[in-house]
RNA sequence: GCGUCGGUGGCGGAGUGGUCAAUCGCACUAGACUGUAAAUCUGGCGCCUUCGGGCUUCGAAGGUUCGAAUCCUUCCCGGCGCA
């Protein structure tokens, strides 16, 4: 029997976008939705009766970092990560396949998981001039030798390694292995990453199916194939061609070719299965996923924001370390009906903010995550009262980038 | 009063004849952040600038020197010790 069910209720009009919900073994997810992350197995500076105070659904952790610390099988032994960290609700673990990118050619380079390609040092490809900086990630045919940015030791992934943790973390959503690539990548290194990318898919779905784990652990393909239309659109048919319970659409974007890429890609994927854009989540991005049929994103920003003072607000990202919200007896946002909103002032979390104290991070995290969860809610909500084009432009109007 | 050590940019604190508008923290200020190497990182931080540079600074005033935050003299202020 499938571990997950998905079910859509409505439809876009004339576009790709769709809203339903998605049935896991530990409750429902309503679709689109945003993902908090919780990488090592928290979402930094929250507790689980906060996460769920900011309508959160789902819960993304990863593989890599709970590997290698503090270790798949003591999360085994404590009966599964949902028990460890006490997050009872649907959760999801990321494949290490991000690690391969961020610890590797993205290492120590001002390369990040969306890129302005008008910026010129980034079109030279990172492969030909190496040297200075060591990678703490390095590819192979068969998988990935990492050396732990925590101590140094050299751990090699697999695909069936990374599902083989995956399983001991017990997640209800679970992500094949594969290798994200960075759009700065030559055309000729895109294909044969991807080729990497669909053999790791295969095997990682192979190990799965071979386990009892995969009646109880939904497993997502992930489409590669970088900027190009070709290997984007072989990708999505070749992922789909395999029995995924549904799928991530991955990658390192330039901003201005996330759409076509999401387009692609949707446009082959079978429509009846669920769709993750992996790390996307700025507001105008989600608009653009869910438009174009994406279900399911996840992000740091929020969380990461929040922790460096940024904090949205429906007229875009302001800071609160600037000196301008000292005095302010204001909200973060009058609209925002998040917690944060309702009981402190600009005033207050700007001197939690320059004050170094924890509770600052709490609280804008509260906030952001509230907001961007939201966010997405209101457009599934648009999408089920058919007015999404409308709530898309008046938001947008308002929002400065 | 005598002796002694010290007075550097908002603060702490380097520097002890040229490469010093002055290392470095902190504070301040602005920016970045998209499957978390991230409670992180990057700029700016005397004044002016046509961004080449120009001008005024290291307790105060004199002096030595081609050149002084750095050496000398006197004064002012502070710590400590002895009376």
């Amino acid at each position: 029997m499938n571990p997950i069910k998905f079910i859509i209720e409505k439809e876009l009009e004339g576009e790709l976008g769709r809203a339903g919900f998605l049935e896991t073994p530990h409750g429902i997810i309503n679709t689109p939705a945003f993902v908090s992350v919780g990488t090592k197995g928290t979402v930094k500076a929250l507790t689980p009766e906060q996460i769920i105070s900011t309508g959160a659904e789902v819960v993304l952790a990863n593989t890599y970092h709970l590997y290698l610390q503090p270790g798949d099988e003591k999360i085994k032994s404590f009966g599964g990560l949902h028990k460890f960290m006490n997050w009872h609700g649907p959760l999801m673990t990321d494949s290490g396949g991000y690690q391969v990118f961020s610890l590797g050619a993205a290492y120590g380079k001002n390369l990040n998981k969306v890129v302005s390609i008008t910026d010129p040092s980034l079109l030279i490809s990172e492969r030909s001039n190496e040297g200075d900086i060591p990678r703490l990630a390095t590819i192979g045919t068969d998988g990935v030798s990492f050396r732990s940015h925590i101590d140094g030791s050299l751990h090699y992934i697999t695909p069936e390694k990374s599902i083989e943790i995956q399983h001991n973390l017990g997640a209800d959503i679970i992500f094949a292995f594969d290798e994200c690539t960075s759009p700065t990548e030559k055309f000729e290194y895109q294909e044969e990453a991807l080729d990497r990318t669909h053999r790791w898919a295969k095997k990682s779905l192979e190990y799965h199916k071979s386990k009892p784990n995969s009646e109880s652990q939904a497993l997502f393909g992930i489409v590669q194939g970088g900027r190009e239309e070709s290997l984007r659109k072989k990708s999505a048919e070749y992922i789909s061609s395999l029995d995924f319970d549904g799928f991530g659409i991955g990658g390192s974007f330039a901003k201005e070719d996330m759409e076509t890429a999401v387009k692609w890609v949707n446009e082959i994927l079978p429509k009846e299965k669920p769709r993750h854009l992996l790390g996307i989540g700025e507001p105008e991005d989600l608009f653009m996923g869910v438009e174009n049929g994406v279900d399911l994103f996840d992000c740091v920003a929020p969380t990461r924001r929040a922790r460096g003072g940024g904090l949205y607000t429906n007229s875009g990202v302001i800071n609160i370390g600037n000196a301008r919200f000292v005095d302010s007896h204001e909200p973060i946002d009058r609209e925002c009906g998040c917690s944060t909103c309702k009981n402190y002032t600009l005033g207050y979390l700007s001197h939690l903010y320059r004050s170094h104290e924890m509770l600052a991070s709490t609280l804008g995290s509260i906030h952001n995550l509230y907001f961007i969860i939201n966010l997405v809610k209101k457009m599934r909500q648009a999408i089920l009262d058919g007015n999404f084009e409308e709530y898309k432009k008046d938001f947008l109007s308002k929002y400065k980038k």
